[in-house]
DNA sequence: TGATATTTGTAGCCTAGGCTACATTTTTCG
DNA sequence: CGAAAAATGTAGCCTAGGCTACAAATATCA
């Protein structure tokens, strides 16, 4: 049947918006333990991979195996039962998420969100944030 | 070293939140082409496998599988070289997807994101808003 | 009609990110 | 100190979601 083809050649608008959103998802794995590192070493001195597992609700065996790919990414190292730490680009990644996080849970607040709703929403959300984005969140808190 | 922990005893609800991004991100990929196939068949009348896979920028065969996935879960259906239908449930699951997506970009949108920035975040945003957020971005655009 | 082009389907490979089970190392404590 | 507990690491398995290459079926058109 196939009718003639009205409009539909090569659609490169749509494909890039879904890569772009593959692409986002491949980081935000990454994201989370760079931003959870960096907070167990702010609130407990230490980022020890049990305690990362716990927070994250995944086996240890998993959590391992992310700080691996971390390490491989040259974004934390680590000592043997001393735990995780982050490289200045780790340091650098980690800042970046918190703020994003923190910016991404403010304006859904501001819209009326419930807090535990917005913290659980903005664990998603916030790896598919551009700059752009991010910036009119931050300017709508401010100017309200 | 390990200093005595001052909190840190189960931390159930940060897991519960990373766990919910998981759940989310598990059927984005569904839900992308549930709202793609009902696209299709409204402006095409038809969803042929290699239309789908060109607007998502995949290979035929990613989305001949992902189709599949849809026909296993009974979202869809297919008629070889007759295209893919979607089921009562599938009907459903697009109609919420849509009405979400279009929610998501109206929000964005409002608060000053470029057109195709909004298109693009909201691709990645969408599958990780609930429905308390949908409600407050409804009340939001209503209200303004 | 019959050759060619297109579409659809299959096979096999890869990585990420989960898991359990088991092994090893380090800490803790009686 | 030495045994038990805890933490860490390794091995092997699974699924989702990508890919390329090849095979088969269908449509198109000279
Ligand atoms: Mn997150
Ligand atoms: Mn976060
Ligand atoms: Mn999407
Ligand atoms: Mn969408």
């Amino acid at each position: 049947m196939r009718v003639p083809p009205t409009t539909l050649p090569a659609e490169p608008t749509h494909a890039r918006r879904f890569g772009k959103a593959r692409t986002a998802q491949a980081s935000a794995v990454l994201e989370d333990y760079a931003e959870l590192i960096a907070d167990l070493l702010a609130s407990e001195g230490e980022a020890r991979p049990t305690d990362i597992a716990r927070r994250l609700g995944v086996s240890h065996a998993t959590a391992i195996k992310a700080i691996s790919r971390l390490k491989r990414e040259g974004l934390a190292t680590a000592r043997p039962y001393r735990g995780v730490f982050l490289t200045e680009a780790g340091e650098r990644l980690a800042a970046r998420v918190r703020e994003r996080h923190r910016l991404v849970v403010d304006l859904l607040v501001a819209l009326g969100v419930p807090a535990e709703a917005a913290e659980q929403d903005a664990e998603g959300i916030e790896h598919h944030v551009s700059d752009a984005t991010l910036a009119a969140f931050s300017r709508f808190l401010k100017a309200r």
